[in-house]
DNA sequence: CATGAATGAGCCTTCATTCAT
DNA sequence: GATGAATGAAGGCTCATTCAT
């Protein structure tokens, strides 16, 4: 399902490292003047290689953005991944879930920023594949509703209003780094994270015992 | 507040005329292509001139995207405005104008996308100009809220809620376009505005009598 | 039955003169060293615009090649076609159109040069239609062989001879340029035509009276 | 008079084993794409070896087309040189030498074409080296038509006729793939050599006994 | 005012060659 | 001797912008 990109150097290990430069770099570059601004001598310099060196690990810039985002994702939901694990019970599960997600959003916004603004430039298929991270990211979201649900401290009937709430979350999530210069003047995290949580909660008819 | 864009030429109706044409062409061009993709020749040509005289009423490419950005966003505020306008009374003053606005966003779906994606590309001075529309849109939404509110129909004590719901919906309406590939394929725009705003007000603690 | 290459530029004049100064730069620079070692901008540069200018009147670097090849071969084409025009009755016709075409090919031996060897890098479609000069050409010496027959001055009975024969001559003109390392050094002009004008006369079974 | 290639590796057998491989990997590539279009990564590839390998038995690519060249050249005459021996007499020294070497040129079509594309892109030192070999085969040419003026069977009386004669029967082996599109959608080999050969004659005022 | 030809900085990408391992 | 990762000069091409007509 993870569309590779080829290379022409063939240790597996140094593909890695280098790639692992790369993104780093470019993520840094994206961020300050996005990816069309951004020319891959930039790139190759910032990762501290050549550009000769850089076009031996991809074929095109849109590699390179590829990789970013495809990084971005992985992060993201291997974060979240890691902290859903965690044991929690009751509602707190649905609770810590969004404290989580809103946490792992934060301490990436401005990857985050940089993926959600940028992936529009990739190539047809390259999108399919990063948008296809997105459905998991709501999936795992779903997850958590529909335990919360089968357990019965929240009330969502049907799986149309699990799935809004779900993208509800999500977008949530976003809305911390997008509309930042609004958002985090008012809000600590903190208190966006209760504050979201409580309208959440109400919304889908918790009834605390 | 609003910046304007030098011309070199002198007829102020003319100048009107014809940015509305490149506006339009552009637009056209940018829900196509995006910014970066598309040239200032085409841009000419789509909208019915030459190179030439595109340049006669811009100083740069940026300028066209500034005036795309402030046109959609006037567009999508007026529109809105108009549909704020009709008396509504209690919790319908609400759910009519989150109602209004979904459709407001879903008749301009397409540049709503390309504002959205786009204006980062803007100057930074330009940015802050369309920011800025906004700010005033989600203070539109705030009134609402404010005033169903005074009317004792919902429940928001404190004035970070009201921002925050107010936000949540300008988000949800963003939503409507930006996630289309996954919402539009479960909800219609009707279902999509009944449960939205049902979660919402039970979020806002809504008690019907 | 002509390629048109498309160019940017509207006004007709322009394309002609431009590309004139096109071609004449390019066959300058090919002739020295050759096509592929010839960069787009000393093309320009030795044309007399700038780079920018180049690319509106052309797409690619191939369509210069096309460009120029086409430019030679009509220009071969024309002078023979010129000289062929003059009434010359009996064996004379054959005998000057030979010298006819050696001379040709003499006054334009760096062109011609350039354009067999280069021709090969032109794109399969471009190849074509200047591959069906070629056939023109060996057909207007087609021609002149078979009035010369009909005439019963020469004795060549068949088709495939007069094809053969006219090949012959074709490539004898082709080996004064491409062989001229050698043939130059032993050769005037005028002694290569009377040679192989002997050699192809017994070779036809001329029968002087 | 033979120009040596130098290398990083003594053993002489290696390096004369390893530059056949390459030499073969490359004519496979130049029929294919041509001397500019391929790359060295493809010629040590093709070759069964390392780009570094590569470089450890040349000193540059142009190396690579000078042992192309010379290889085929090679090849050419040593074939032409072994039909030659037969002991013929008469005018089937001449008949047999012209079949003969148009049967090699047709069994090495492609090689043949390759060279003579290829080969103006020498640097010119190695360039004479291989024009040296075109003298040496017309040379052979030239001797089997002496030879055959001396035994009477043909009326060739100076040099300078032995040399275009030479030239002529050369060249027309070339045409046979140089023009093949034309030339062998007309005629079988035999056809053509008998054909030429006729014309030959005639044209050297042979008189049958 | 309108036109469109001219410009050239700058972009992405390739590839011959080197050299440490 | 063999390998292949690293290099960077150089090439083809684009496109925002200008300016003479």
């Amino acid at each position: 399902m993870k569309k590779s990109v080829p290379s022409l150097v063939k240790d597996p290990e140094l593909i890695k490292k280098r790639r692992e430069q790369m993104v780093k770099g470019a993520v840094r570059l994206f961020i300050e003047k996005g990816f069309h601004r951004t020319t891959t001598r930039e790139i190759a310099k910032e990762s501290g290689f050549s550009i000769g060196t850089l076009y031996e690990y991809i074929r095109s810039k849109e590699d390179i953005l590829y990789l970013v985002c495809d990084a971005i994702y992985e992060e993201v939901r291997d974060r979240l991944a890691y902290h859903l694990d965690t044991n929690n019970e009751g509602i707190d599960r649905l609770k810590k879930a969004v404290a989580a997600y809103f946490q792992v959003i934060h301490d990436m916004q401005d990857e985050v920023l940089v993926m959600y603004q940028e992936a529009k430039s990739l190539p047809k298929e390259a999108l399919s594949y990063v948008l296809q991270k997105e459905v998991e990211m709501t999936e795992m979201i779903e997850k958590v509703i529909r335990d919360c649900a089968k357990e019965g401290v929240i009330n969502v009937d049907d799986d149309a209003r699990v799935k809004l709430v779900a993208h509800n979350i999500l977008v949530q999530g976003h809305m911390w780094t997008f509309r930042r210069w609004q958002i985090q003047k008012h809000f600590s995290l903190e208190e966006y994270t209760t504050l979201q949580v409580e309208q959440l909660l109400q919304g889908v008819d918790h009834r605390p015992i």
